[in-house]
DNA sequence: TTTTTGTTCTATACAAAATAGAACAGATTT
DNA sequence: AAATCTGTTCTATTTTGTATAGAACAAAAA
């Protein structure tokens, strides 16, 4: 799996981290009870500092997503027993985004389209999506 | 229109109150051509700074949602002529939580099924939506 | 046993966010 | 015409977040 960080970008590295390793997990690019590189070789190959990917880790860890077990490395988590609060917070982030789309005029065909679209794509990566 | 700010939250302030007028504007609660408050009264309804309304105002503009005339006021701008820019990334963004969504598990059709709802939820307090 | 692992600590540098106060000039209201 | 209100601009301070750096520790792995 290719990361790649752009350091002109408004989003903080740790961030594009953590979003592209969960792109990477939803295409199937890497599987539940796989290991993550540990967090010293990982920023030598993205030429970022250990604390940078450390903090990747840990918000991916609060999110669920992974399990770091300590002095050992961070595995994929199972997608299994998540917390309400988290998927509260996904619902917010649906209800707002859907918000701006239609704000700035998107009919409602065009968004359900865009996110049909987007899921076909996930599953053709990724066939063991339900 | 009611708008809420949480100062424990971990959004910044500005932001809350950009994402709840662009909810806002998607409920009908406010429409096309209409005013906002000027950022002084503004700022004194919520209690914070009035440069944090003033933030928030550029950053709506700056998206295209509203237009700020000079020593006059801000006004809601008609959903009309977006940028591509614009659009591309709001795309980023419902791939990006499509991601997350499917990496805790939710069920392709769980997806779907939400944003319709959200979408009817909005269509519902605005009649206006195509 | 040696290496690697995540963790923890101190430290520094920079940027973003939020507040505050003052002043300006144009627009609006009275 | 005068007074008020508007967004704008400026300086200033405080707090928080981001990113880097280096060192040391103890447990796990090779």
């Amino acid at each position: 799996m290719i990361i790649r960080i752009e350091s002109e970008s408004d989003i903080p590295i740790y961030l594009q981290i953590s979003n592209q390793i969960i792109e990477g997990i939803a295409r199937g690019y890497i599987k539940a009870g796989q290991a993550l590189p540990s967090v010293r070789s990982f920023a030598a190959d993205l030429g970022v500092n250990m604390h940078t990917v450390n903090k990747s880790y840990h918000h991916l860890e609060q999110k669920g997503i992974i399990r770091i077990v300590p002095k050992s490395g961070a595995v994929i988590a199972s997608p299994q027993d998540f917390n309400e609060s988290t998927i509260n917070k996904l619902k917010d982030e649906y209800k707002h985004l859907i918000a701006e789309s239609l704000v700035i005029g998107m009919p409602t065909i065009q968004i359900t389209e865009l996110v049909d679209t987007l899921l076909e794509e996930f599953k053709k990566s990724n066939g063991q999506l339900k």
